[in-house]
Order: C-alpha cells, then structure tokens, then sequence
DNA sequence: ACGTGATGACTCC
DNA sequence: TGGAGTCCCTCACG
C-alpha cells in the first residue's frame, strides 16, 4: 500500500476496495459515503480472490523486474525448495504460469510501449508567450502581536455593521473595476513604456475586402490539408484558462486576442517583438471574459464583455478601455446589429436582453420571456436581416425581432425545438442566416433550416460530439468559418487531441491534430475572418494557431 | 433530474 | 524542497 500522504488525504489501512483506490480522498463536501463501506472488503489472507487496483509504486516495482530479478526469485525458490525438501505439484505449476507471462509479456514489449507512452503523452507545454515569473518579495512587516502578550488591555472594539444586499450583489460590487475609461496599460511591460506603435498600425489596418469565395467541398478539404500547427504557432496569451477568443481582422500578420477566467485580455502577435514573444497582457474585467469580438467597422476596436456586468470597448487609438455597457447582472454574451457595429445585443446570464446603442446614454432593457431565470446562453444576429436575432435559451433556440421586442414578454418569431439539455451555443451562419448551428449538453451538435423563419424552424442534421468537458475546461461551440457559408468548427474531447471542422451536412471536413504540439483540449475555437487560419485556446492560457 | 459549484495529483524549476 | 504551473471525461446537493 502506498504510504505517500497528501492534505486531506485519509490513508484505510488494512482495507482493499475492490474497485476504488487504496486511498480515500477527503473533501469538505466529498466525505466518504458510508453505503461506499460496503465495497470494502478485508484485506486477508484468509480471502484469495482478493483484488487492488495497482498504484504507480505498483506497476514500478513490476517494471524493474527484469530478467535478472526473476532468475533471483527462482533460486530464491529452489534454495527454499531444496531446504525444504521439493515443491508441491500445485506450487510448480504456478511458477510455470509466472514464467510463461513473463515470457508473454517480455515478447511483445508492453513496458517499453507504455514508457513510450508516457512519454508521448506529455510533452513539454509551450514556452513563448506569457513568462513564468516570480513573484516580488515584499518586504517582511513585522510580525502582529496581540494586546494580551503586550501585557496591554484589550481595546473594546464595536462589532462591525450587518451586511446589505444578498450574498450576490455584495460578491459583485468589490471586485468590479470603477466605471469610465481604464488606461490601456499592459501588466507585462515596464511601467512608463508606450503601446508599441506597430500596434497601432496593425490595428488600424482594414481588412481586405471580405473573402467569400464559394469553395467546393473538395477544394474547402484541401485548404484545411494546408492548414498546420507549428512550435512558434503556440504560445500562453493569458494566464488562466480562456473563455473567449478572437481574430483581429488583419490579413498582413496574424493577431488575435484571448480572454480568461480572471478578467485578463491578452494580445498576440505571431511572431511579433514586443511584450513577451509579442504577448501583451491587459486587465480590464474581474470576471472571465465569456464573450469577445474585434469591431467589424472600427478594427482600433475590441468589444469584451464579463461576468463582472461589464461590456467594454478596448480602443487603441484612445489607448483606452471604454465603458460600454454596465449591468448589475452577469453578462453573458453579446452581438453587433448594425452593420457599424454601433448597436448591439447584450445578454445577461438571468435572461435580460439589452439593445445598446453606443451612440446614445442610457439603455433600453428588455426582458425576455424566459422560464428559467438562468437560462441565456447565447445571442447571434441574422446577417442580413440584423433586426432578427436568435438566443439560445435553456432547452431551446428562440428567433426574436429587435423590432417587436416587448418590456416582459416578448414573442419568438421562430423556435428551434429538439433539445433534451441545455444549449450552449447557436449561431445564424455567416452570409444568408438560412442555417443556425447549435451545441448543446446532450451531446449532439444541430444544425436547422431558418430560411423560411417559420412558427418552428426544421432540423437538417445531427451530429453525435462528446460535450462532457467536466470542471475544469470551458464548454465546447460549434463555430462557422466566416469565409465558409457551410462549414464550422468544434473542439474535442477525443485523443490524440484535435480541432474538427464539419460540413452543415454533418459530414466531417477535417480532424487538426499535431503530436508534438498539441496535448490538450481546445475549447474555444475559431476561424479566421480573411486568412487561412483556425486558433484554438485551452485551459491553461495557450493559443494554437493552425495556419497555411 | 439537471444545473451548479466544489480540487488536487503531478511535474518542473 | 516547495511553490508555481499544468491539466483536467467528478460528485453531491438542491
């Protein structure tokens, strides 16, 4: 049994669990269940069927013998066995079982094969990008002494006032940045130093003319062959897991922008030399970032929005991160609808849509109809007819108009039903709007007909995907390919770890995956607007870059 | 019955 | 050696 103890760890001597580990993990919530006593049976030698899962100590000890160890334990039994005076003809025969596995083992290589294995499962994480860095000893204060062991007497202190407000608003009003504009000032560069000034070149750089050329299926595939990840391709952009992720429109370098769980915003630039490997790291939220995207007109302009209630416009002409929108709410998700991107629609996680207009103060608030008061997962505009705008509820996609949005209940002008869990994603496909693709919990990925925007829009295709991210990695969306009416993309869970790309048929386009640089699950995914180029961020801050 | 909110073993420097 | 970094397919409760 293994000895080796951890915090919180409850070693259970001298009892073997038939299908659990030796050792019983205790957590504040997570105490051992006493109906879980009944899969333990004693550890004695009185019960030979006895069972243990091997630990690593285990299959170690297995590992190390070699042949030498084995011819060791025979002579150890034929020294036994001459004092002793011959072996028992049961005895013998299980010593023969012992050699022939060995001998079975040995042949086809298994320990090598597995410490090959090992070794290929864990590569070496990227190193560009965001550097490790210790953290700045602080002085040491001298240390508090009570009153009492100062031989003083103890201040009557008054007992502090009763807290207001529910346990939600009180965890969101401290750790909320103050409202107004927050200097764009990056956390990894000395203070004083400017934004580089090829920053602001690249920023402002408009994209090409939008590339939307109709690729057949064929020609699509072999693009998406040309399409690879390289070791400069992947780097930490921000330090905690991403939530949110974005091309900048630019087509003469690749740039893009990451959002993570505590609130950061990190830039990149492939290949660029400022900040850390042309990583610069900014932090205008508190909360994860869930929801980011670069200003189709203003391409100076990225729009983040956070749990923190707060939607902010990063403007590098300014050098500044613009207040938006603030709501008391998390918010959750947002869209452009106009075409200057200077409305939009802003969901809150309780269900509340916003219309914002940028251009005036003051905002109008909708409350939508929706059952479950936590039930918004995702907003996207129809792009074509922008007033129309699909909101992906609990267990189903709702179509609005922006038009005919009422204060408390508002009617859908079309449903996509077919859901059995919750939603976590939909979007209208990126030129006609007549296909919504949806991601949902039960483990399928949808795509429907909304051409027609009937009462009830029909399902065209089901695609069976592995959604069960778990704890600790962001759920998993299916995303189109801007450039690409037909086609999205989509982590996965699979190993080797991959990206796929689909057809709205359902039919797979292509599996990224690389051996050297890609181990872990991508969950945020998403193309690039002009060039050939998909990223796909992870739970550790990492960028991949997979590109022509 | 689902949504939600809770860590920890291991590795590397 | 210990602390920071990395990765992640539960589990119980309301």
């Amino acid at each position: 049994m293994a000895t080796r103890r951890t915090k919180g760890e409850v070693v259970v001597k001298d009892l073997t669990p038939v299908n659990m580990e030796v050792t019983v993990r205790k957590s504040s919530r997570n105490t051992l269940a006493p109906k879980r006593l009944q899969y333990f049976e004693e550890d004695s030698t009185t019960k030979p069927t006895r069972r243990k899962r091997a630990n690593k100590t285990d299959v170690e000890n297995i590992r190390k013998r070699t042949p030498e160890h084995e011819e060791d334990d025979h002579s150890d039994e034929k020294y036994t066995a001459n004092e002793n005076g011959g072996l028992s003809a049961y005895e013998l025969e299980r010593l023969e079982n012992i050699r022939q596995n060995q001998a079975f083992l040995s042949s086809i290589n298994l320990y090598q094969a597995s410490e090959e294995l090992n070794q290929l499962s864990r590569p070496k994480p990227s190193q560009r990008g965001l550097l490790r860095r210790t953290v700045a000893v602080t002085a040491v204060l001298p240390s508090r002494k009570s009153l009492r062991l100062q031989m003083k007497e103890a201040e009557v202190l008054p007992l502090p006032p009763e807290p207001r407000g529910t346990l939600l608003s009180q965890s969101f009003s401290p750790t909320k940045k103050p409202s107004g504009p927050l200097p764009m000032k990056a956390v990894n560069m000395e203070t004083g130093d400017e934004l580089p000034s090829e920053l602001m070149q690249l920023f402002s750089e408009d994209s090409i003319e939008e590339k939307r050329m109709v690729l057949h299926q064929n020609e699509y595939c072999s693009t998406l062959k040309t399409m690879r990840l390289t070791e400069e391709r992947v780097a930490k952009v921000v330090k905690d897991r991403i939530f949110s992720a974005a091309f900048h429109p630019c087509s003469s370098s690749l740039l893009l922008a990451a959002g993570d769980k505590g609130g950061r915003v990190g830039l990149w630039k492939l290949g660029g030399d400022w900040g850390d490997d042309g990583v610069l790291l900014f932090e205008p939220h508190t909360r994860p970032v869930c929801c980011m995207a670069f200003s189709p007109a203003h391409p100076t302009q990225l729009l983040s929005l956070s749990y923190d209630g707060s939607l902010r416009c990063m403007d590098v002409e300014k050098s500044v991160f613009d207040d938006v929108y603030n709501a008391q709410d998390a918010l959750k998700t947002f869209d452009f609808m106009s075409h200057d991107s200077l409305t939009m629609v802003v969901g809150s996680l309780y269900g509340d849509v916003a219309i914002v207009d940028r251009r005036t103060p003051g905002n109008s608030h909708e409350s939508l109809h929706s059952l479950d008061p936590k039930s918004l997962r995702c907003v996207s505009v129809h792009p074509l007819q922008r007033h129309y705008f699909a909101v992906a509820e609990s267990r189903v996609v709702s179509i609005y108009d922006s038009r005919r949005l009422n204060k408390n209940k508002s009617q859908a002008v079309s449903q996509l039903h077919g859901h059995s869990l919750s939603i976590s994603s939909a979007y209208f496909s990126p030129w006609t709007g007549n296909r919504v693709v949806t991601s949902c919990l039960d483990d399928n990925i949808r795509v429907y007909d909304t051409s027609a925007m009937t009462s009830t829009s029909s399902l065209l295709t089901t695609i069976r995907q592995n959604m069960q991210t778990g704890r600790w990695l962001s759920k998993l969306s299916a995303v189109w390919d801007p450039k690409q009416e037909d086609c999205f993309v989509v982590g996965s869970m699979l190993k080797p770890r991959r990206v796929q790309v689909y057809h709205q048929s359902g039919k797979l386009q292509r599996s990224f995956m690389d051996t050297e640089n890609l181990s872990t699950v991508l969950s945020v995914t998403a193309f690039h607007p002009t060039r050939n180029a998909l990223l796909g961020g992870n739970a550790s801050g990492r960028m991949h870059v997979f590109s022509d």
